[in-house]
RNA sequence: GGGCGAAUAGCUCAGUGGGAGAGCACCUGCCUUACAAGCAGGGGGUCCGGCGUUCAAAUCGCCGUUCGCCCA
């Protein structure tokens, strides 16, 4: 075969050709592979709000190492896709879509805006697949999911249905986040809070039957509208005798009750506070306690209700800036102070949410969430890192009630139908007529579900469930989830409990935790800001795998990173590395053909594979622990540090030389290690592997004969091939190089310019290095080695590299400067010294003797004579010197 | 208010009980028949501060400082 690589890699010529491959080979397709162990991961569906950005290039490069490595290890690998249909989200889109043509969503109604959703739906989906193809992720796509497509659809309707006929689905009425903006009631944890600098309205509340006032301090005076008491500790002296009084509400000249509540704190304001059971989620609950009376002082769009006269209808913000004004002037205000809380936020909009009582429908999450707990506290499903443990505990044992109705109309419609006569029917199928009256008008609740409601069935709606599909049988539960910790509470949590209740399992073993990808300042990738980076852009600049790499490398477990574009170059410059050191072996292959590894192998070549079989020890170990960043490094030191640094150098000369066996084994080791080095490297970097690998010659007995690296064997590890001997003699020839080079660089020798050196050395060491002698002139640029035995004099004129086991001299006749060798020599004793120092302090302490393990302290003797030879070496070497100057 | 995380080279970050590391930047010398997106060499550190545990702490515990996040 002829090999014409260009020497500069060019990704964008590779990809899309490579992906195509391996789609039209089905390679990605679980299955057929019986009596295989399933590795299973579902995808955390995309939002078909938008794009994808630089979070799911993340997310989904973690996933594709992942199930690359178990597909290669011979799992039977499912990955399998889909997308989130991202109620509130995509209804938020396609009505800002609808708002350019001056259209709202009344205007062209419900199902015409159905229709444009799902138009919105197909479009973005499109996109997010290319997306993924591009970054060359191997997901199973004849399996590929949305959440409301038709089976994922009736999973939700059975689970609805079932958890309302246990029990643990309710309609009430309760005060719920609302968004004016959207329109819509949200969860909890839908809510941002954000700390403000804001105002404490202080109001004097006058008594009613009592002389006197009570003053109350709020955050926000225009929830006065609504107040129904003002509470005080039982136990404070300062109000105890007037429990059970009123006072006059200004303003609405209400009277309202004072009342006697722990949840007060006496230390906080005046030590009353103005009782709102209509707006806010503590006067709620103590309204429900001592059954106030609840008075909805601001409705749906935001505004003051029509029962509130003179203020009815005007905007919240409006109202409190009338409302103080008038209390003021009508002498109810006391002070302003500033003050700095927290505002709750829409996530989606950023709108200030108005806490509102409606009817809506929950979940009662107690009887859901103690299994979940268990599950997690057992270590049936385990957090990595194991610190987001604790953040999911937490969450889930302090957990309320999940409002799951939104008032939204993209998404799955709430399976409830309501009769004339009263009856509340709730069903899988829907209803032609009332089973109480008989009626035929039933008309279907008009909210749809809480997004994360399907989302939280995935793991098992995805397989099949409810059927109990083959699918469902051998892939649930999943191996693995893989997730940013920002939706940990949003969706990891219900997968949990909703998995437990309905499949009596977990959803999955290990949940590998990672953060966010931020701006190369740290901030937030965001629209507003305008700094997010498009993945594609980076794909098409600089290719699917520099971008993996660049986001594998940058992540540590559950760490945010930044995205820089150094970063990004040095993983394009590592690509770079590889297609270079495989354009060599590819050149000088010849007519090679692989029969596997030759018979004898010499020094170099058992190094090399020695550090091969290590570095497949160790990127295996960390996939094992979920470490990619680490093992994606271990994998670019053996490549560039390794393998181009030291073993493609000294087998140029083998390869450049001239006995015919010698190039034979030489290609031959080279080959296999290349071609190992590609395996290891695949599931980071798939294309390039792939694409160098198919360029590889193959032969029906070479054991590797498979027609994709994408389906070949992950580099098994075998001890009995490490190469201890190989490794030490190595070390010392790498050393021995090193030293001379680093003497060359001292008196600035360019590389062309060759030089004389000596090596004073006992007997025992010398086969070794005059076996070597023409490579380390290679690497050194040396021109002739001269062996001294120990007893032989040293060369005066020269500069040395004392190492603990033999000594480098560099002669340097006339050109030495005798003063400086002197000083550089001085430092080096000095450093010397200073580690010899620390190490005899060590072993003359007998604590340490008596207590360290015996390895430890073995190691500690021989690093103290190492640098006993050291330090006389070094010492007798300035003395000679000195003498001279 | 509660919880979590971060603090290590000029920058960005790995490293989690046994001799301080990488990439980038910087300095010096090189186009050396794979690669200048490269090669060789080098300088550079109070591992945030303090106390403790231990034979041994960047690593474990406690206290504090600064920054960030989550929850209430």
């Amino acid at each position: 075969m002829t090999v014409n690589l260009p020497p500069v890699y060019e990704p964008a010529e590779v990809e899309d050709k490579i992906y195509l491959y391996w789609l039209e080979k089905d390679y990605f397709k679980a299955g057929g592979r019986e009596g295989k162990k399933p590795f299973t991961i579902v995808i955390p569906p995309p939002n078909v709000t938008g794009t994808l950005h630089m979070g799911h290039a993340l997310n989904n490069t973690i996933q594709d190492v992942l199930i690359r490595w178990r597909r290669m290890q011979g799992y039977d690998t499912l990955w399998l896709p889909g997308t989130d249909h991202a109620g509130i989200a995509t209804q938020n889109k396609v009505e800002e879509h609808l708002a350019r043509e001056g259209l709202s969503r009344y205007d062209v109604g419900r199902e015409k805006f159905l229709e444009k959703a799902w138009e919105w739906k197909e479009e973005y989906h499109t996109r997010i697949l290319q997306q993924l193809y591009k970054l060359g992720v191997s997901c199973d796509w004849s399996r590929e999911r949305f959440t409301m497509d038709e089976g994922c659809s009736r999973a939700v309707r059975e689970v609805f249905v079932s958890l309302y006929e246990k029990g643990l689905i309710y309609r009430g009425d309760y005060l719920v986040n609302w968004c004016p903006r959207c329109h819509t009631a949200i969860s909890d944890i839908e809510v941002e809070h954000e700390e403000k600098p804001s105002t404490l309205t202080h109001i004097r509340y006058p008594g009613v039957g009592w002389k006197g006032q009570i003053v109350v301090a709020t955050t926000r005076p225009e929830t006065m509208l609504g107040d129904t008491a003002v509470a005080v500790h039982p136990e404070d002296p300062r109000y105890r005798a007037l429990v059970g009084k009123k006072v006059m509400l200004p303003l609405m000249n209400r009277e309202i009750p004072i009342i006697a509540d722990e949840y007060v704190d006496p230390s906080f304001g005046s030590g009353a506070v103005k009782i709102t059971p209509a707006h806010d989620p503590n006067d709620f609950a103590m309204g429900q306690r001592h059954g106030l009376e609840v008075v909805k002082a601001i409705g749906e769009k935001g505004t003051i209700t029509p029962e509130m006269g003179k203020y009815a209808g005007m905007d919240r913000y409006a109202a409190r800036r009338q409302i103080v004004a008038d209390l003021e002037e009508q002498g109810f205000l006391d002070k302003i102070d500033d003050y700095t809380h927290a505002v709750g936020h829409c996530q989606r909009c950023k709108t200030e949410i108005e806490p509102l009582v409606s009817l809506q429908w929950f979940v009662k999450m107690k009887p859901l969430a103690g299994p979940a707990i268990n599950v997690v506290k057992e270590g049936k499903t385990r957090f990595i890192p194991e610190r987001f443990t604790r953040a999911y505990l937490h969450w889930m044992e302090n957990i309320r009630d999940w409002c799951i109705s939104r008032q939204i109309w993209w998404g799955h419609r709430i399976p409830a139908w309501y009769c004339p006569c009263g009856e509340v029917i709730v069903a899988k199928e829907d209803p032609s007529e009332c089973p109480a009256c008989g009626g035929t008008d039933l008309q279907q609740d008009t909210d749809v579900l809480d997004t994360w409601f399907s989302s939280a069935l995935w793991p098992f709606s995805t397989l099949g469930w409810p059927e109990q599909t083959d699918d469902l049988q051998r892939y649930f539960p999943t191996s693995a989830l893989v997730t940013g910790y920002d939706i940990i509470s949003f969706w990891v949590a219900r997968m949990i409990f909703m998995s437990l209740f309905f499949m009596d399992e977990i959803p999955f073993a290990e949940v590998s935790v990672h953060g966010l990808v931020r701006d190369a300042e740290g901030r937030k990738m965001s629209k507003s800001l305008g700094n997010g980076i498009d993945p594609l852009e980076i794909i098409d600049q600089y290719g699917a795998d520099t971008l993996r790499f660049t986001l594998i490398t940058g992540q540590a477990p559950g760490n945010d990173q930044r995205f820089r574009p150094e970063s990004v170059e040095a993983s394009r410059n590592f690509s770079n590395k590889i297609w270079n050191a495989s354009r060599y072996v590819l050149m000088n292959l010849g007519d090679f053909k692989p029969e596997g590894l030759p018979k004898t192998l010499n020094r170099h070549d058992r190094w090399i594979l020695d550090s091969f079989n290590r570095v497949t020890r160790e990127t295996t170990a960390l996939l094992e622990v979920y470490e990619l960043g680490e093992a994606a490094r271990a994998v670019y030191e053996f490549v560039w540090g390794d393998f181009c640094d030291w073993y493609i150098e000294l087998s140029k000369a083998y390869l450049y030389g001239e006995g015919e066996a010698e190039k034979e084994r030489s290609r031959a080791v080279l080959y296999h290690v290349l071609e190992g080095t590609l395996r290891l490297l695949h599931p980071f970097m798939p294309f390039i592997s792939e694409e160098i690998w198919q360029h590889l010659p193959r032969s029906n007995s070479s054991p590797h004969a498979k027609e994709a690296l994408c389906v070949s064997r992950w580099p098994q590890f075998r001890s009995q091939e490490l190469d201890p001997e190989a490794r030490e003699e190595m070390e010392l020839v790498r050393a021995v190089i090193r030293a001379i080079r680093n003497l060359r660089s001292e008196v600035g020798l360019p590389p062309g310019q060759r030089s004389p050196v000596v090596f004073r050395v006992p007997t025992s060491l010398q086969p070794l290095l005059r076996a070597e002698q023409p490579f380390i002139e290679k690497l050194a640029w040396v021109e002739e080695i001269t062996f001294l035995s120990e007893e032989a004099e040293k060369p005066a004129q020269a500069l040395a590299a004392l190492l603990d086991e033999l000594e480098v001299y560099l002669p340097l006749a006339g050109v030495i400067d005798l003063e400086q060798e002197i000083a550089r020599l001085g430092r080096e004793l000095k450093n010397t010294e200073k580690d010899l120092a620390r190490a005899t302090a060590k072993i003359a302490n007998p604590n340490f003797i008596q207590k360290a393990p015996p390895e430890i302290v073995e190691k500690e003797k021989n690093k103290k004579e190492e640098l006993n030879r050291k330090q006389e070496k070094i010492s007798g070497r300035l003395a000679e010197l000195k003498k001279m100057a």
